[in-house]
RNA sequence: GGCCCCUUCGUCUAGCGGUUAGGAUCCAUGGUUUUCAUCCAUGUUACAGGAGUUCGAGUCUCCUAGGGGUCACCA
C-alpha cells in the first residue's frame, strides 16, 4: 500500500511551497487508496511553538487536505531513537566524537582556506584511546567512505553522490538529543513511507539518510524531489513576494480549491488541461509526471481560477463562505438573483462582497464624473417620471424582466433611447457607472428602494 | 569555492527524432452587453548560446552561459 506523509517543522505557518509537496505527497496517497500521514518534527525543542504546529493544521482543515491515523510528534519519541543509537553504537556503525566545537570549527576554516569541501575529517571513527576531559561526545555515524551512495529519483532521475560528500554525520548532540537525518530516516521506515515527496532542498539530506537506513537495514523507500517556487522574477519566494502563508489566502477571499488547482498545476500538468476538481486531481496525478524544473509563481493565473471556482459555486456556499467578509445574505430572500448578479464580478470573495455592497447599500455619494455624464439634460424629468410609473405600475412587480418593461414602457413613451434612462438610473441606484444589470439590480432591491434612491437622485441633481 | 539539479512564449506548461512548435494566463483588437464584468472570436510573443550525432534535433551527446539547491551538535 501506498504510505506518504507530510512532516513540516513547527516553526513558523504553513508556506504555500510547503502546501504544495503537501498535495502532491496526498494526491498520491488518495490516487492509490493508500495514506497520508502527518508527522510535525519538533526535536528542535528551541524552535518549536505550539501555535506553529496549530496554525499548520488548520490550513490543512482549510484546504481539506486530511490525514490518516494520528499525528506523529518527534518529540514523543526520544526514547525510540535512543535506542537505535544504543544498537549502532554497540554494533560498532556509529560511534563517539570527543571534538569540541571549537577544534570543529578550526577544521572547517582551514578546509575552506584550502578551498576544500568542509567535511568532518574522521578523526575518532576508530579511536580506542583515552577520551579528554570535559568534553560530552557527539555521536557520529559511520558512513562509507568510498563509492558511491546512489539512488533513483522519481522527479530528477538516477542519482549517484562520492560517499566521499558525505561524511560521519552527528546522529546525537552532546546533550543526547538526535538530529533530523536521523530520526527522518527511523520515522519515515518505521511509519511505512513507500514514497518520499519533499522539495529538492532535502536532495542532498538522501544520501546520508540512505546512510542511516542502511546501517539500521530499513527498506528504502521511492523519492521524489521536487523542484522549488520561485517568485515571479525567477528568485526564492519571500514575504516581501506578498502571501507566502496559506492562511492568508483564506483572508484575501481566495477559495481553497482555486487555490489547490493553483497550485497541482505548479510543476505538474497533465495535457493542456487546466481545470482540474480534487476529484480530477486525485484520478490523474501521478508523480512521475512531476517536473525537474523550478516554477515560477504568478498571481495571475490564480486570479483566474479563483474567478472560475466563484462563477461555478452554487449561491448557497457562496453566502456561507461571504460571511467572515462582512456580507450576510444567507438570508435575504433575493440571495439567488443577489449572487447571479455579481458573483461574474468578483476575482475573489473580497470583492465580490463589495459588489454586494454596492447593491445593497444606497450610494452615500455619486461618483463625479459619472454624476455629470448621467444627470444632464433631461435626466431628473425621466429619472421623476420613471420613478411615478414605477408607483403606479399596475402589475406586479418582482423578476428583472417585470423591471424591464417599465424601461421598455418609458423608452417608447417618451421615444428616447435606452441609455437616456439607463444612465441616470445606473448612477442614482449605485452611485458610478459599473455594475450589474439595471433589471437585476432594481428586482432585488424591490420597487420602493429603487423609487426611494432615485428622489435622493432626484435632490442631488438640483 | 566543491558537489548536485535545472533552462520551450512575460508567466504556467504540452512536446518524449519528422508538428505551420500546441494549450492556458497576461496583453491588444473585435463581437455580445443600455454600462462594467462575464462570454465568444482574432492577434502579438518561445525552443539560453555553441559544437557535434543523424537524411532529419526543442527532443540524443559534449561545452559555455545563466538560474537554483546544498555543504551545522537547524530542520
Amino acid at each position: 500500500m501506498t504510505v506518504t506523509r507530510f512532516a513540516p517543522s513547527p516553526t513558523g505557518y504553513l508556506h504555500i511551497g510547503g502546501l504544495r509537496t503537501a498535495l502532491f505527497s496526498w494526491l498520491t496517497a488518495q490516487h492509490d487508496k493508500g495514506k497520508f500521514l502527518l508527522r510535525i518534527e519538533d526535536t528542535d525543542m528551541a524552535r518549536n511553538s505550539e501555535e506553529a504546529k496549530d496554525a499548520i493544521l488548520k490550513a490543512f482543515e482549510w484546504v481539506g487536505m486530511s490525514h490518516d491515523g494520528e499525528v506523529v510528534y518527534q518529540s514523543k519519541r526520544f526514547d525510540l531513537y535512543k535506542k537505535y543509537i544504543d544498537q549502532l553504537l554497540k554494533e560498532g556503525k556509529a560511534y563517539k566524537c570527543y571534538m569540541s566545537k571549537e577544534e570543529l570549527a578550526a577544521l572547517r576554516e582551514e578546509q575552506m582556506a584550502k578551498k576544500e569541501r568542509t567535511r568532518y575529517d574522521g578523526r575518532y571513527r576508530d579511536f580506542t584511546g583515552t577520551p579528554p576531559e570535559g568534553v560530552d561526545p557527539v555521536i557520529r555515524i559511520k558512513a562509507p567512505q568510498e563509492g558511491m551512495i546512489s539512488f533513483k529519483d522519481g522527479v530528477k532521475g538516477e542519482m549517484n553522490i562520492a560517499a566521499t560528500e558525505v561524511d560521519d554525520f552527528v546522529i546525537a548532540r552532546a546533550d543526547g538529543a538526535p538530529t533530523y537525518n536521523f530520526v527522518v530516516a527511523i520515522d519515515d521506515a518505521l511509519m511505512g513511507l513507500t514514497d518520499v515527496i519533499r522539495g529538492d532542498d532535502h536532495l542532498y539530506n538522501t544520501p546520508k539518510q540512505i546512510v542511516v537506513y542502511n546501517a539500521l537495514g530499513f527498506k528504502i523507500p521511492n523519492f521524489y524531489h521536487v523542484a522549488m517556487i520561485n517568485n515571479e522574477q525567477g528568485k526564492k519566494l519571500s514575504k516581501r513576494d506578498g502571501a507566502t502563508d496559506v492562511m492568508d489566502y483564506k483572508t484575501m477571499g481566495y477559495l481553497p480549491e482555486a487555490l489547490l488547482n493553483f497550485l497541482v498545476r505548479l510543476g505538474w500538468s497533465h495535457g493542456d488541461q487546466e481545470i482540474f476538481s480534487i476529484e480530477e486531481m486525485i484520478v490523474l496525478f501521478d508523480p512521475k509526471n512531476i517536473n525537474k524544473s523550478s516554477s515560477n509563481y504568478n498571481l495571475d493565473k490564480l486570479l483566474w481560477l479563483n474567478a472560475h471556482y466563484i462563477k461555478n459555486k452554487p449561491n448557497a456556499e457562496l453566502a456561507e463562505l461571504l460571511k467572515p467578509f462582512g456580507v450576510d445574505i444567507a438570508e435575504h430572500d433575493k440571495l439567488e438573483m443577489l449572487l447571479d448578479a455579481t458573483k461574474e464580478r468578483g476575482k475573489t470573495l473580497v470583492e465580490l462582497a463589495e459588489q454586494i455592497n454596492l447593491i445593497l447599500r444606497a450610494p452615500e455619494s455619486y461618483d463625479e464624473k459619472a454624476a455629470k455624464k448621467a444627470f444632464k439634460g433631461e435626466a431628473k424629468e425621466i429619472l421623476r417620471d420613471f420613478a411615478s410609473m414605477l408607483q403606479n405600475w399596475d402589475k406586479p412587480l418582482h423578476l428583472p424582466v417585470d423591471y424591464h418593461a417599465v424601461m421598455e414602457k418609458i423608452v417608447a413613451d417618451k421615444e428616447i433611447g435606452f441609455g437616456k434612462i439607463g444612465m441616470p438610473l445606473r448612477v442614482s441606484l449605485m452611485g458610478a457607472m459599473t455594475g450589474s444589470g439595471m433589471d437585476e439590480i432594481m428586482a432585488i432591491l424591490g420597487a420602493d428602494e429603487t423609487v426611494s434612491r432615485i428622489e435622493k437622485a432626484i435632490k442631488k441633481i438640483a
